[in-house]
DNA sequence: GTATACATACATCCAGGAACGTATGTATAG
DNA sequence: CTATACATACGTTCCTGGATGTATGTATAC
């Protein structure tokens, strides 16, 4: 209605991201129009380009609030004075799976980057954000992984690059086909035998090692 | 201009494919104007609305001209009469992600599938398909694992269930992340060590055994 | 402490442009 | 001659971005 303070701005703000997140949820990014926003924020379009360029501005801002939390979480394993570093990693990971089958907003938005939006050359900042958060979270497993071979945990003639790059194909894939298909497994039940046999091909599969 | 016999507008329709093909890669699916398909095609959106009913019937005969060549590539491997299942499943699954590094077409079609269209409730008759994709593979799968199992090839002790959502898991999350980020790792070199790291698994990982 | 000056946080309005679907025209095949 | 295989033309519906309006917060001067 009227102009209101700082922290009421913020709050707005927010309110405009929540309504984004469930509307782009529901209807797709692309189909999704910033009057449908508005709607769903209760404000107008007026509102919404006080505090975003765009609708790729506030998809950003989406994205943007959910990467945060994930990076300082992923900070533990990766300590050189851990002493268990495949545990915390094992733990890691079976926490991103259980939280993405209980928090309903974390799914929501991982449903929303896998299945609901579209990456093409002219949305490429998009692309270059999703490369710089492959790369620095590949850079993290690294970390952990030469961890855990120092602390006697993995072989060290584990080939790493290898064991990096399986881990993202394994995370990835088991939350990209489960939130297409959620009916195709019980994902809150098998995620601690998918991360075991992760773990456990990482000590013993021949395919992992050397080279 | 005007095409007559039916063999030319047959052409015509597979031209219309091809075009949609090219510029739903480029532009992604919701960004492409059935006038754009046009355009490529070098016809005008008439022809388009003559052989289709609208975008959406477009791309579903798009995935629909790749998905019966790969449905009859894996009834080999599911073969009862097979002696080297397990073989024939890890030849076709190599085939699959060389032949997704090689032809263009094949990688393109997978790169709009994955990055440039939105699944939403709208587009419920896809994720339809989707499902029923995803459930055929699963019985091909399911039916080679079992006849691997009785040739011996692998333990009776293993949770097929869980083996061949893994399987399903590792091909996405592949596919997913190499046609996002080619330069993360090269899938062409690699495929076959992932290959034999899945397989390793089956033979070798407890957490694949049971219940 | 209050009047002034300006920034902030929106709402409202307007013009322009796609994109879609349909209706209609037309030439050729059969 | 009739159905097919398109091209063309048209009306309608959104959606966007920006311009404009307006009321309030906030800092400063006195």
């Amino acid at each position: 209605m009227v102009r209101r303070t700082k922290a009421e701005a913020l709050e707005t703000r927010e309110q405009i991201i929540d309504a984004a997140e469930r509307v782009f949820h529901r209807k797709g990014v692309s189909r999704t129009s910033l009057n449908d926003i508005a709607e769903e924020a209760g404000v107008t379009r007026g509102a919404i380009y006080w505090h975003f360029k765009n609708k790729h501005d506030v998809f950003v801002a989406m994205t943007e609030r959910h990467r945060l939390p994930m990076e300082s979480l992923s900070q533990q394993a990766e300590s050189p004075d851990e002493t268990d570093p495949l545990g915390k990693l094992r733990e890691l990971l079976v926490y991103v799976l259980h939280d993405t089958v209980r928090d309903p907003c974390r799914k929501r938005v991982f449903e929303i980057i896998f299945h609901k939006c579209e990456f093409t050359a002219q949305t490429d900042p998009l692309m270059a954000r999703q490369q710089e958060t492959y790369l620095d979270g590949s850079d993290k497993i690294r970390r952990t992984l030469n961890n855990a071979i120092a602390q006697g945990q993995l072989p060290d003639t584990l080939n790493i690059e290898r064991a990096v790059t399986m881990l993202h194909v394994q995370m990835t894939g088991m939350l990209y086909t489960w939130l297409l298909i959620p009916d195709a497994f019980d994902l809150e039940a098998e995620a601690e035998h998918f991360v075991d046999c992760y773990l456990g091909s990482l000590r013993e599969c021949p395919s992992l090692s050397g080279q």
